[in-house]
Parts: structure tokens; sequence; C-alpha cells
RNA sequence: GCCUGUGAGUAGAACCUUU
């Protein structure tokens, strides 16, 4: 059975709902008897792949073949119902998992507080910290990261400010990414002041800082406007030993396009390739677009050879990019020559 | 007797999926 349900989760968290499938049933061919973890594997399976009634058909199933549920059943049908947006049915679950007397855990008020969020009902998710703290059990750094999240998704930057001057006041985070929602709430007002000074905390607090903290301020600085801010943070990577990836390039790129700047992203690219980054289509895009919105037409064509050298497919975005340039141009032969391409390769569907 | 090993569910940026 242990075997079993590792491929199982194997090909969950590879996207592969039918290998998980496939390895049920063999598991059942087998003689075995599925067990709550194989079934609980099962299950989430179908939710990762957003095959939310399918996951409750296994738990029916799995009832009615007499296996009680435990946290990691309802855990994992919690977390499916939010992530398909569906907040009843994700307190629909937590109701039968009460009813069954089986203890929540963090997991649980995590995913509930997941699911409220992304369903706009923010008071509703506080109401669940609450719930989580009657049930005795402690907020930790992905609690105060989740409510982050779901105050900026419900566009509540006051709110999220609150839920971080809470932490900071208890002290307990101690990882990264509670401080980068909360730098990523300031992208939403524009304020890199407020951006700059949760930075300064976390240096205080004895948090190192990842690389998604500097693209979060990367993208809050390019909001404010202000591109040399942006790129001043490429040596306060590596200020705090921290090697650029294409990730924060892929950022600059972005503040390069959103701001206008070609030559600047021409510089970013040749800086990634000097650094042995690996460009994908994302970084490609953001150059053809900054490209083209200057009215560079040419140079960004010139970029295709390069995207076929480092292997990298144009998708539609780019296609989409270049051909409303070549519009804008009046280049018909390119244009048309480009959307051949497009057909050919599947991306001239829409 | 000792040692070791033994399966399942969570968070943050950008991107992509989907102009």
């Amino acid at each position: 059975l242990g075997i079993f349900t590792q491929v199982v989760a194997t090909c969950a968290a590879a996207g592969s709902v039918e290998g998980a499938n496939r390895a049920f049933r063999a598991a059942k061919a087998a003689g075995l008897q599925p067990d709550c973890q194989l079934y609980t594997a099962l299950m989430g399976a179908y939710c990762k792949g957003g095959r939310l009634d399918e996951a409750f058909k296994v738990f029916h199933e799995m009832e009615a073949a007499g296996v009680a549920a435990n946290r990691f059943t309802f855990g994992t049908l919690i977390d499916g119902c939010s992530k398909s947006k569906q907040v009843a049915k994700a307190f629909g679950v937590y109701g039968i998992m009460m009813s069954r007397k089986v203890a929540p855990d963090r997991h649980i008020f995590h995913a509930l507080i997941e699911a409220c969020g992304k369903s706009n009902s923010l008071d509703r998710a506080f109401d669940v910290l609450q719930d989580m703290k009657a049930e005795k059990v402690a907020p930790d750094d992905y609690t105060t990261t989740l409510l982050l999240t779901a105050c900026n998704t419900c566009g509540q930057v006051e709110r999220a400010m609150g839920v971080y001057r809470v932490m900071r006041k208890k002290g307990f985070a101690k990882s990264p990414a509670p401080f980068t929602a909360a730098i990523n709430a300031c992208s939403t007002t524009g304020s890199l002041e407020a951006a700059c000074k949760i930075y300064r905390d976390m240096l205080k607090d004895k948090v190192k800082p990842d690389e998604m903290v500097y693209c979060a301020l990367m993208k809050v600085a390019t909001a404010a406007g202000n591109v040399e801010k942006a790129f001043a943070l490429l040596p306060e990577m590596r200020l705090r030993g921290l090697t650029p990836s294409i990730m924060a390039y892929d950022s600059l790129l972005n503040t390069c396009c959103k701001m206008g700047l070609p030559e600047r992203a021409v510089e970013v690219y040749r800086t990634l390739t000097a650094e042995r980054c690996k460009p994908g289509v994302s970084t490609f895009n953001a150059l053809l677009q900054t490209l083209c919105d200057a009215g560079q037409l040419d140079e960004a064509l010139g970029l295709l050879d390069a995207m076929g050298r480092e292997g990298v497919l144009l998708n539609a975005r780019s296609y989409i990019v270049l051909l409303g340039s070549c519009a804008k141009a009046k280049r018909v032969d390119v244009g048309v020559r480009l959307f051949h391409d497009a057909e050919l390769e599947g991306h001239a569907n829409n």
C-alpha cells in the first residue's frame, strides 16, 4: 500500500490524474484493500487536476468501504474546494469534519482562509482565524501569508498592513514569505516607501530575503515609476549573497516594458546572457513587447534568431505582439509570413 | 537488546495556461 500511495502521490504532483488513477486501480487489482492514505492520495490527484466532483466520488467510495476519513482526507478536500473556488463546499466539508469529531489542524484553517480570499469574503477569512484560535491552533508564517494574500486579492491594503503590524508585534515571522506578501500589498497603492520599510523590517528581524522578495520590490518600484530603484535592487541582492536568476531579470524586463525603455531592456538581456541565465518565453515576450511598443520592429524580429538559438519556441503571446507591431508599421509581408508560422505552430486559433 | 529505514493534504513575486 505504501508503494502504491507513493506512486499515486507522485503522479498527482506531476499533474497526471490518469497515472494516479491507474496506480490506484493497480493496487486494487493486486488484491489490496485501499486504506485512508491511498484514498486521500487519489483525491489529492483529482483536486489538483481541478476535478473536484471526482474527488468527492472517491470520498464517498471510501466511506462506503467503511474506511474512516482523517484530517489529511478533509484537508485534501478542503484545499481542492479552495483551488476550485468552491467556498461553500469547503465549509461544508469542514462541517462534516467537525461533526465526525476530527480535530482540525493548521492545514484545514489555511485552506479555508485561502478559499475565503479567493471568493472575496475577507471578513470570513478573519472569522476562520478566530475559529483557529478557539481550536487552540496557533497561527504561523503560513497563516499570516495567507491572510495578507487574501487582503491583497480583496484590495484591502489597510487591512493587510494591520495584519502585518500584528505579525511583527508578535514576532513570529521566520521566513520571507509574509514579508513578500506585505510588500506586494504596497504595489496596489504604489507606495514604494512603505515597501522599503517592510524590507528594512525584515532585515532588522534577521529574516534572510530571498529572490521573490526582490521581485516583489521591483514590482512596487515599477508601479511607483521608480526605474532606478528597481535596477538598484540587483546589486542589493548580490550584496546579500543572492545570485539573480532569470526570475529577477524577468522582473526587470517587465519594468523596462512598463516604463518603455527598450535600450535598458536590451542591456538587461545582455547581462542575463553573460550571467548564463536561461531565458524563457516570458523573457523574450517581455523583450519583444518592449521593442514593439517602441516601434523597433526590426530589432524585435532580430530577436527571433536568438530565440531559436536558445531553443525557446514562440507562443501565441509572442505572435500577437509581433503581429500588432507589423500592423502598426504596415509591414504586410512580414506580418503574413509570421501569421503563417503561427498557423503552422498551432497558435493561430484565437 | 540496540541501531537504522518505512506511503497521503498547506503559503509569498514574476511568468505560463488564457492578448
